[in-house]
DNA sequence: TGCTAACCGGAGACAGTCTCCGTATCGTGG
DNA sequence: CCACGATACGGAGACTGTCTCCGGTTAGCA
């Protein structure tokens, strides 16, 4: 890639993280070009479309699934606590910007969604958390990594259409969380 | 009113509903126009926007929320059973097209949303059913009618992105439920 | 039947998405 | 160091959807 390009890919990147998380997923893509310097035709060729430049944004927020899976994972106390501090950073990490939730959670059964590497990375940290869970004996039967993703992420999509902060989303997990453990 | 205005007005709210349950709550609203085979204007100045119309749309659906709770709350069974009784009328009955769920969720808690007086009813509705289980002593401390809102809609809010059928529902609701009585 | 208030609906302003293509720039090979 | 081909740039504009304005039409009453 020439250095002039790169440069401007970078550059759209680190201002469409900005303009998502300040007007939601649905924000103006000729505003991002503007705001970056570029013309749309620049845009739109280093991302031909929308959910492109999503899975551009993303690429940095892998690692930190990986780091806070093995934080939560860390936590000393009872599996219930377990899973409401991985609940908690479950939606912390799908909350990028409005409209993050239901745009994650809705991906992860589609195998021919653009951001789906990413959710398998969301997936197999959760699968990690369920796995031990279950060693322990911890959940009920039939509670799998699938359900908790999808609960957890109706619970966040929700949460982020009603702007609900941490204090009102905690007892909906904590509901959750009871329905899983034994 | 005007008997051609009447005429024109129901047109528009009969197809709206058909349009809005084929394409979901986005459809054009210039496409409804056109099928009602009225012009943008007379849609526009019945109902001055999308919301309005939507509004419109719910006003025969009102009745259904009090028969279903009314149902819910005549099923013979233990408190979970009833729970989930009325928690999958409530996923039917907020899943009325494409965006339904995530809209209705995200009025509950808005006091300017056009479709609060529609909220309400459902809301009245789930607090019977709460506030049955609650004499029953069967629920947990510091499970409220609004949680039990925001959690059932969060799962019908997956359940309609992810276009999961019934039996992908069930037990989602059933952790849900399982997090609720004690 | 004639009048007037109410209604109709198309033209068009506006905003957003995305494409096409002439122009400008990079960076390499001579 | 320069010239040239490959690559990238970005603005004009086509297209779609939302919503408004207003000239023309019609219902319903006297």
């Amino acid at each position: 890639m020439r250095a002039d390009a790169k440069r401007n890919y970078d550059r759209i990147v680190e201002v469409a993280r900005v303009v998502f998380r300040e007007q939601g997923y649905d924000a103006s893509l000729d505003e991002v070009a503007k705001r970056a310097g570029v013309g749309p035709g620049t845009l739109y060729r280093h991302f031909p479309n929308r959910d492109a430049l999503l899975d551009a944004i993303m690429q940095s927020w892998v690692d930190r699934v990986d780091e806070a899976a093995e934080k939560a994972l860390t936590h000393e106390g009872s599996p219930r606590d377990l899973l409401l501090a991985w609940f908690e950073e479950y939606v912390r990490l799908i909350s990028l910007h409005k409209g993050g939730p239901a745009k994650i959670t809705s991906a992860l059964g589609d195998p021919d969604s653009p951001i789906l590497t990413k959710c398998q990375v969301l997936t197999r940290a959760s699968d990690r958390v369920v796995d031990r869970l279950r060693d322990e004996g911890a959940l009920k039967d039939g509670v799998d990594t699938i359900s908790l993703c999808r609960l957890v992420g109706g619970v966040a999509t929700v949460a982020d259409q009603s702007e609900l902060d941490e204090a009102a989303v905690r007892p909906l997990l904590e509901v959750v969380a009871d329905g899983m453990v034994k």
